[in-house]
DNA sequence: CGAGGACAGATTTTT
DNA sequence: TCTGTCCTCG
């Protein structure tokens, strides 16, 4: 990760600071210059002469934008909505505009605050910046995450919420390890009433902007006996006790500092000309507040998004927070980007059918004057497994039809259903890759070496400290800590101190003792050594003398290999810092590594996850009611849940450039049970005239039709369940309405499409020689690099499985059994000799 | 302390 | 059905 801030956050500048930075070296638009210095009055109006020499030598960076983006990017004055249709060019507008603005001269780099919601985007938006401007993205100290530009604030005017500057961010860990040190302290039932979901309540709390005097005093008291508000409070007074702040704290306590702080506001007023902020479909109430009381200092506040591709709703995002935008700021200009760039005109025709469906859209018409394409197809399938093993034929069918594996994906919509998937693959020998999920920070190995170099920096971090007390075990079991805890206490004392005035008593037992008096001396002379030792091997050093890499060298668990690696990565990460302190910092708010490129795979990830990147194929499989929508947003959230789900089947499906396939099981195995499922709504919602219905291949031919396929006859009959196909109304002026005509239809189309296959080569050819496509985001599992050749009484280790023993070998096919998972079929490239 | 059994819970996930 | 967590027992 090049470009973040890791030296900005380390140094609190005073506010003012980078204003004296000298402006971009940028080749300036004819007619204009670097105007207005530091704090001068509001930007220079540009004469018409400077208009028109402007436009006659229009500035390369201008080149090639259509007019809708052009206006986007040109109109710097005042409130500015792009709703921006999925695949538009959002971020191309995003980066544009601040280029023009800089380039313009109407303010630096340090007078624009550009906020993103993910590390990601804000690392896009620097890089590309950094494209068009030339590399001087640095001098643009406010483009970051709401939390990392609300740290960088609070950092500043820490003493103003009841903080010190060098407050420490809890994780989620540290978050629910507190919390349930509060709920104790409250004398409640810690399993009555779990940290979790007060965790969760607490969350929802500071989303909105409540602090604990705010929170309605109906939703606080259905946790813990009505204590809910108090010990939100009591949480509080905690996190200030341990100077500390949750991620929360991090908008709310910036947003309860302008609030108390006007003339703090003031500054920030004066500071921001210009403010961006991506994805402003996805802001929450605190986000929003936020926003606006910074807007108040200048009315040039650009805000892109797209009410279509909402799909936060749970964790607090407010679609009305776009909806509603003109309301907020009076005399917005709202521009609307269409013309869409990725997808087919089926695939759009498809993805706005669907969309079409939801109310209270501010609405859009996306468009192409790109090629029609195929049409969506639509395929029915007997269950999940046979669901995954058509989807994975046809993949392993087009990647030898020269399809390159990184532009195909499959999105699911929960993380269940990619195990089906990951075991077709790991049968076949297909490249994958899973992207989402835990990430990389969020490990336990990772948080175990993180909290032992935060307690060695610093001792007084005692959540850190609890953490790993007794981590590899070293004989300090809970009473140990419990009673570190109550001298901690009495004296009013971090644990650390605690520990190593215990020792010194005769309070603990004599093993617990010495262990313990071993780890304080540990971290005393770690701490010594900060200074002179290179902070990287000073890592290596404490993971080493602590006995935490042994404790995972000793481990015989599968995953274990992994860990130890994870460790070597986190410290080769550390070398990018310049110091301990400065790592654990960015450690704090960022922590996805880049995953380089490794090779063709194709990609599986949840639907959510999906939302930014595109694919030239796209499988949606598990489009059955209950799954998609999910019957938990339904149950919860009603019509709005309904609306919010279907707006991820519409981010699903312009994921696709060129092929967008949706499939749907009768009968699913959930938690054990195989139960039949109706296909979803969604399906139904879809335009005919640009969905294809598919048969069901199988590899068993007719035969597998007799026994199982529940569209023999054609959908919906037999008993399977209601579908549009069975309309007698169809919507879209569909000219069939026997399931045989549709069936014989569908088949002409196939084939046609087959032969197609050839024609399009050139086309493929052109589209394959793109460049290949970014897949950012975390890897979680893969598949290995190729294998040799093993012999059957073999020792092996999956990534999955962990040791097994090969028992039979069938070319590249072997069976192993393994000792935990059993026996599995598996591609020897999956296995590493053991 | 560690192993093994009982038990609940099982969408989506950033910072 | 599977997983992760909690609790008990040796």
């Amino acid at each position: 990760m090049p470009h973040d801030d890791k030296n900005a956050a380390r140094r609190y500048p005073p506010v003012g600071a980078e204003d004296d930075l000298p402006p971009f070296d940028l080749p300036q638009v004819p007619g204009t210059g670097v105007q207005g210095a530091e704090g001068s009055a509001s930007p220079v109006q540009r004469a018409s002469i400077s208009e028109r020499a402007r436009a006659a030598a229009l500035p390369p960076y201008l080149t090639g934008l259509n007019p809708e983006q052009r206006e986007a990017v040109e109109a710097l004055d005042g409130p500015v909505l792009v709703l921006a249709g999925a695949g538009t060019g959002k971020t191309r507008v995003l980066t544009t505009r601040i280029a023009h603005i800089l380039a313009t001269g109407r303010a630096y780099g340090s007078q624009i605050l550009a906020v993103t919601f993910t590390n990601k985007a804000a690392r896009e938006m620097k890089h590309r910046i950094g494209g068009l401007v030339g590399g001087a993205v640095e001098a643009m100290p406010w483009l970051g995450t709401f939390h990392s530009i609300g740290v960088k604030i609070l950092r500043r005017h820490a003493e103003l919420v009841d903080l010190k500057s060098g407050f420490t961010i809890l994780d989620t860990d540290d978050q629910l390890r507190l919390l349930k040190q509060v709920i104790e302290a409250e004398g409640l039932d810690k399993d009555r009433w779990p940290a979790r979901q007060l965790a969760g309540l607490i969350d929802g709390w500071k989303n909105r902007g409540l602090t604990p005097s705010k929170v309605p005093p109906g939703e606080g008291f259905a946790f813990g006996n009505g204590k809910g508000a108090a010990l939100y409070a009591a949480y509080q007074k905690r996190l200030k006790e341990l100077n500390a702040a949750d991620f929360g704290d991090l908008l709310l306590e910036t947003l309860r500092l302008f609030m108390e702080h006007p003339d703090v506001l003031a500054d920030y007023h004066r500071r921001f000309r210009y403010i961006l902020v991506d994805e402003y479909q996805d802001t929450n109430v605190v986000q929003y507040l936020w926003l606006r009381l910074i807007a108040q200092g200048s009315p040039n506040i650009c805000c892109v998004g797209d009410d279509d591709q909402s799909i936060y709703g749970w964790r607090g995002a407010e679609v009305d927070n776009i909806l509603r935008f003109e309301k907020d700021f009076p005399g917005a200009r709202i521009i609307r980007l269409e013309r869409n760039y990725r997808s087919t005109g089926n695939i759009l025709a498809a993805a706005s059918g669907l969309i079409a469906q939801n109310k209270g859209r501010l609405g859009k018409t996306l468009f192409t004057d790109g090629e029609t394409g195929d049409k969506v197809t639509v395929m029915g399938v007997w269950d999940d497994e046979e669901e995954a093993r058509s989807v994975v034929r046809e993949i392993e069918e087009q990647g030898k039809a020269g399809q390159r594996l990184n532009g195909i994906a499959i999105l699911v919509r929960a993380s269940f259903q990619m195990r089906a998937f990951e075991d077709r693959f790991v049968t076949t020998g297909i490249p994958y890759r899973v992207i989402g999920g835990p990430r990389f920070y969020e490990r336990a190995e990772v948080k175990d070496a993180l909290a032992y170099l935060g307690v060695t920096l610093n001792p007084a971090n005692d959540l850190k400290f609890e953490r790993i007390v007794n981590v590899p075990k070293r004989g300090l079991g809970d009473t140990s800590v419990e009673r570190i805890h109550a001298l901690a206490r009495a004296r009013d004392i971090p644990l650390f101190r605690a520990a190593r005035e215990i020792v010194e008593t005769e309070e603990l037992g004599g093993k617990a003792r010495k262990s313990l008096r071993d780890l304080v001396t540990a971290f005393e002379r770690w701490r010594s050594l900060i200074d002179t030792m290179k902070h990287t091997e000073l890592a290596e050093l404490i993971l080493d003398e602590s006995g935490y890499t042994a404790h995972w060298q000793n481990d015989k668990s599968p995953q274990a290999q992994s860990r130890l690696e994870n460790l070597k990565e986190l410290v080769r990460f550390m070398h990018e810092f310049e110091t301990l302190e400065a790592f654990l910092e960015h450690v704090s708010l960022v922590m996805d590594t880049e995953q380089g490129d490794d090779g063709e795979r194709v990609s599986l990830m949840t639907l959510h996850a999906a939302k930014g990147l595109e694919f030239d194929t796209v499988f949606l499989p598990g489009w059955e009611e209950g799954l998609f929508p999910h019957q938990r947003a339904l149950d919860e959230s009603g019509e709005k849940g309904l609306e919010e789900e279907r707006r991820l089947a519409y981010v699903g499906l312009t994921r696709a450039r060129r092929q967008a396939k949706v499939s749907f099981a009768q009968n699913r195995r959930t938690r054990g049970l195989y139960q039949s499922a109706l296909p979803s709504r969604f399906v139904d919602d879809l335009p005919e005239a640009n969905v294809e219905v598919l048969e069901t291949k199988s590899p068993f031919g007719g035969a597998y039709q007799n026994f199982g396929n529940p569209f023999e006859g054609g959908f919906g009959r037999g008993g399977y369940g209601k579908s549009r196909f069975d309309n007698a109304e169809p919507r879209f002026g569909a000219t069939y309405d026997t399931p045989g005509w549709q069936r014989a239809q569908s088949y002409e189309k196939t084939k046609s499409r087959d032969e197609n296959w050839s024609r399009d080569a050139e086309q493929r050819r052109r589209s394959a020689m793109r460049p290949t496509i970014t897949i950012e985001g975390e890897l979680i599992a893969s598949s290995a690099a190729a294998g040799a050749g093993y012999a059957v009484g073999t020792r092996v280790r999956h990534q999955k499985f962990g040791l097994g023993t090969v028992t039979d070998v069938d070319g590249n096919k072997l069976t192993i059994e393994f000792d935990r998972a059993g026996r599995k079929r598996v591609v020897d490239s999956f296995v590493t000799p053991a």
